[in-house]
RNA sequence: GCCAGUGUAGCUCAGUUGGUAGAGCUACUGAUUUGUAAUCAGUGGGUCGCCGGUUCGAGUCCGGCCGCUGGCUCCA
């Protein structure tokens, strides 16, 4: 972000500021910061802002760009600042904040006065146009027990024409947003009937998961790890053993009690949905005694675990209360630990350059200041951490003190299509569990030793990952994950027999492909194809069907004229596979 | 949980100051057999989110729930 969009965003914040000040009556400001992609103000005032007053609110805003106000940068003294902002209790509380020794600037722009470091842009002019976008509740500070400010929000740019470009930016967003292709496109669902939350994947989404899980596991065999296949549910003994009970009780789906045993002896047993694998696979490694000759033991899992998410946090496939995370423990010896970080940062990258994600960004979380586990064994898990990604040359930020209590980890951030990042992978040191549930493996020495837990999910849970990876294509997967890799389209009912037999043909080379037999014009099969988004048409009128070929349409590159269907299915494999 | 919106047919949406619902697409039927982004006609299809209230009468007004959207808080 420009220095120059920053001060046309701050100063616009302002300018809103002043308008509302000027139009309602009593308001106490707080603070107007830029964003990312605009700025907003929090408000204390008795007047319910809502849509309506916008255009009024934007109106006195034009007027002052109108009149290009200065904005003036004074420096005052605390004193002299106590008395201009002594109505506004939130400026008084910000300028408690400012250091003693500290310079104290206000900006006045025409009657408005603010207490803002700045910088601010010259005048009011030179702000251009201003739209707000929305009105929303917002704790002061942050914090739930404080009181709720109206916070507006808007954008702002040095031009309307550039304005324009931001809305139409919001909108190319919007037409990406994964809950609205994923209805379009028919491939998921979430409905009121079953639960907030809970997820549908419908046969189309379903063949983008099962297209995802296939390349998963492979590459997880490929690549040393065995997989499980564990419970949902659990022993509330488990959970008391994991922590889980007392750490997240709240976030885990109520118990269900069961009665077991007869008579004099029936016990209530209360069970727990899983909202994590972990307790599960420590079972699977504790089914059988293990030798450092047989570590690292990766254990991996498609899990699907349920969360009792908060109202108000749930959204689209982003967070829902019932996912599967592509989860995986690794046991480690902890002279070896250095050597497993690495290879798990490479395969983790490896998978996330698969699926068209090659801005990655990782964050390493270091020891919190309430943390379980040796101070030693922290030290060099965090250092085989940081070894593996200088070892892989990537750019990495360090968060200290953000790790969980429980170990250090690695957060892998990934940039989509449209510059936005989200959170995918994660590589989590544990050494909580291991303790819990008394890990062990035979050393040389013959003695027993704790092994390094590691826990790690590459793609995050299927759910979200598939949002993202919706939005990053805009529903335009490509061709290895395309729901219906290939549309086959007769012309006249004359050609059904053939385009069937070439549709046997690509069905039986597993390819997924459908077939429009509609009674309709081409154009409107091609319209149609189009819409879904698939990667390949195949045309057949008497001509092809007469010469035994098919005529191609690619989504991307447009009419690749005819050829026989062995050629296609060459050509669609080698883009597979690339 | 909190603030602000919002909920009408499978989908996208109309529905004027309260007078028991409409369009397009989809689906189905018929005609048409079509050469690269929509062939024509007909037929179906709604407890207007749910519950209650006001009223002679509620999709429309009021209250309470539920869901969804945008935020705040949260995400082991």
């Amino acid at each position: 972000m420009s220095a120059k969009i920053e001060e046309i965003r701050h100063s616009a914040a302002h300018l809103v500021a002043s308008a509302v000040c000027s139009l309602f009556d009593n308001v106490k400001v707080d603070i107007g910061p830029s964003t990312d992609d605009g700025f907003y103000y929090d408000f204390d005032m008795e007047h319910r802002l809502c849509v309506e007053d916008f255009p009024a609110i934007e109106k006195a805003v034009r007027k002052l760009i109108g009149t290009a106000l200065p904005f003036v940068r004074e420096e005052v003294s605390r004193e002299q600042a106590k008395e201009i902002f002594k109505d506004q209790p939130y400026k008084l509380e910000r300028l408690a904040d400012i250091p003693e020794g500290d310079t104290i600037t206000i900006f006045r722009t025409g009657d408005y006065v603010d207490l803002c470091r700045g910088p601010h842009v010259e005048h009011s002019g030179n702000v251009g146009a201003v739209k707000l976008m929305s009105v929303a509740g917002s704790y002061y500070r942050g914090d739930e027990h404080n009181k709720m400010l109206q916070r507006l929000y808007g954008i702002a740019a040095p031009s309307v024409k550039e304005l324009d470009a931001i809305v139409a930016q919001l909108e190319e967003a919007k037409k990406r947003d994964h809950r609205k292709l994923g209805k379009e496109l028919e491939l998921f669902t979430i409905t009121e009937s079953v639960g907030p939350g809970l997820a549908h994947w419908l046969p189309k989404g379903a063949r983008v998961r099962i297209a995802i899980e296939d390349y998963w596991r492979h590459e997880h065999f490929r690549n040393g790890y065995e997989m499980l296949f564990t419970p949902h549910l659990g022993r509330a003994n488990l959970w008391q053993t994991s922590g889980h009970l007392n750490f997240y009780k709240d976030g885990m789906f109520p118990p269900m009690e069961v009665t077991e045993g007869d008579g004099d002896k029936a016990v209530k047993e209360p069970y727990y949905v899983k909202p994590m694998n972990c307790p599960f696979h420590i079972q699977a490694y504790l089914f059988k005694k293990y030798s450092y000759r047989d570590l690292p033991v990766r254990f991996a899992e498609l899990g699907t675990v349920y969360r009792y998410e908060k109202d108000g946090v749930r959204h689209g496939l982003f967070r829902v209360r019932g996912f599967t995370q592509d989860d995986a423990h690794i046991f480690c010896a902890p002279d070896k630990i250095e050597e497993e970080i690495r290879f798990t940062v490479k395969f983790c990258l490896h998978i996330l350059h698969r699926f068209g994600f090659n801005d990655i960004t990782a964050y390493l979380s270091t020891r919190p200041e309430k943390a379980v586990g040796d101070p030693a064994k922290w030290e060099q898990a965090t250092n085989s951490l940081r070894a593996a990604l200088e070892a892989e040359g990537m750019a990495y930020e360090v968060d200290e003190g953000g790790g969980a209590f429980y170990g250090p980890k690695i957060d892998m951030k990934i940039k989509d299509a449209l510059g936005r990042q989200w959170q995918l992978g994660t590589i989590q040191f544990d050494f909580n569990l291991p303790e819990r549930f008394n890990l062990v493996y035979t050393g040389e020495d013959g003695k027993e030793h704790q092994p390094y837990m590691v826990h790690r999910a590459l793609l995050g849970s299927l759910e979200r990952f598939f949002g993202i990876l919706i939005e990053h294509y805009a529903g335009a997967f490509p061709t290895w994950l395309a729901p219906t890799q290939v549309k086959v389209m007769p012309i006249t009912d004359d050609q059904v027999g053939y385009a069937k037999t070439v549709i046997a043909q690509l069905q039986s080379a597993d390819v997924r492909v459908e077939s429009d037999l509609a009674n309709d014009k081409i154009g409107a099969k091609i319209r149609r194809a189009t819409l879904a988004k698939v990667p390949y048409m195949l045309v057949i009128g008497g001509r092809e069907a007469e010469a035994g070929v098919v005529a191609v349409r690619s989504r991307e590159k447009g009419d690749l004229g005819t050829m026989t269907p062995e050629a296609f299915l060459d050509l669609l494999r080698a883009e597979i596979h690339e």
